[in-house]
DNA sequence: CTCAAAAAATGAACGCGTTCAATATTTTTT
DNA sequence: AAAAAATATTGAACGCGTTCATTTTTTGAG
């Protein structure tokens, strides 16, 4: 039988995943040592670093989870009929920040972002950032959806705002998870009175 | 004489924090290890310890020098007779950007940010947020400055619109030291880009 | 079925940041 | 000036992520 090999594999995958995630949620993300996650799964410590380049490498498959569930949903909001740009904003942003803790913790955001940061040449960080690039488009493809229907001006750089809102966006969250005394409605308050110049600044036919 | 032992501390601590800075800018801030900076300095590392809480409360030192800098040069940006909101912002976060550089490497920085988002708790983290929001306040000062003097339409909400371009100059600034290709002036080009809707918008007379 | 090559698993050892009990130095008290 | 108290120094030891030489398991050819 050669598939012997091959299903071996899958099954520890999965259970290294699985006692990881556990632990990550349940003692913290730096609290979870490599041996405890391998005694758990029941492999050696050698045989996690077969299986994941490190430990932040973990974090990754759940980051991705989580960001391309938001970006699917995200489609489905541009989708809809908006008729007012700081609504449309808001849903699309609150959509982002209200999935955000799913499956990951405010340390493990931290974790993954510090990780990003600290070491952008290793594949997590690549990763990372390319979720985050595509987030930023999909704000961009808001604005241009908007425009095309009317809503926004016509003589507005949809691209270069959408970075600057997404940015905005991204850099209120990590302060999100910088506080754990922080809610989800307090960040998504504080968000849309950032936007609100934009959004009636871009506005057609205000003022 | 009683000030023998205040003397030996300056001097001590004079001594480690000159031996951390030369090592972190010739070997980077990951390779300089404590033994090699406690070396350098002429103490033991336990020594090292009794002086700064640990590796990362070193580069706040001269994180605080860079960013206090900043924000006096700041200062006299905002003073400026500007008559033009672009190329007010230029003027503010290009001498951000051509300062960021003087005391810290891309990799200094990238260390700095992660652990300023990995231990929010942290005295480190807690300075560097304080600084970040001084100089947010400061784009918030210059909007409404420009404001007062009739550069800047009167039903604008500084705050909100300051706060809003200082995390897309932030986030920006991540990305910049994120990639060791990228040079400031691509920075400053891209900023400006994302910049301007903003300022043609609120721009009095504009349209 | 046998055996050699390939693949996977193992855990002891390493590196480095950090801690702490023991030791040394300086200051204060008498 | 001697003893006691206060403060500073020290480096061996610890924790934990990571590596790697060795051992075990699986595979496919003869």
């Amino acid at each position: 039988m050669s598939g012997l090999r091959a299903q071996k594999k899958a099954d520890k995958n999965r259970r290294i995943l699985e006692a990881a995630t556990t632990l990550f949620r349940k003692v913290g993300y730096d609290s979870a040592r490599i041996e405890d996650i391998a005694e758990m799964a029941g492999v050696s410590v050698g045989t996690f670093y077969n299986y994941y380049k490190n430990k932040g490498d973990m974090l990754m498959a759940t980051v991705s989870m989580e960001v391309e569930e938001v970006l699917a949903a995200g489609e489905g909001i541009i989708a809809k009929k908006h008729d007012q740009v700081a609504s449309a904003l808001f849903d699309l942003i609150g959509k982002y920040y209200d999935h955000s803790l799913t499956y990951l913790s405010k340390e493990m955001w931290r974790t993954a972002m510090s990780l990003s940061i600290a070491q952008p040449e290793t594949p997590f960080s690549k990763r990372y950032t390319a979720l985050d690039h595509r987030l930023s488009k999909q704000v961009c493809d808001l604005f241009r959806s908007l425009q095309d229907r009317g809503i926004v001006r016509k003589d507005v750089d949809c691209m270069a705002l959408g970075e600057l809102v997404f940015n905005n966006v991204n850099m209120m969250f990590i302060e999100f998870v910088k506080d754990e005394d922080m809610d989800v409605d307090g960040l998504k308050a504080s968000v849309a009175k950032q936007n609100l110049p934009v959004a009636s600044l871009i506005s057609v036919g205000a003022h």
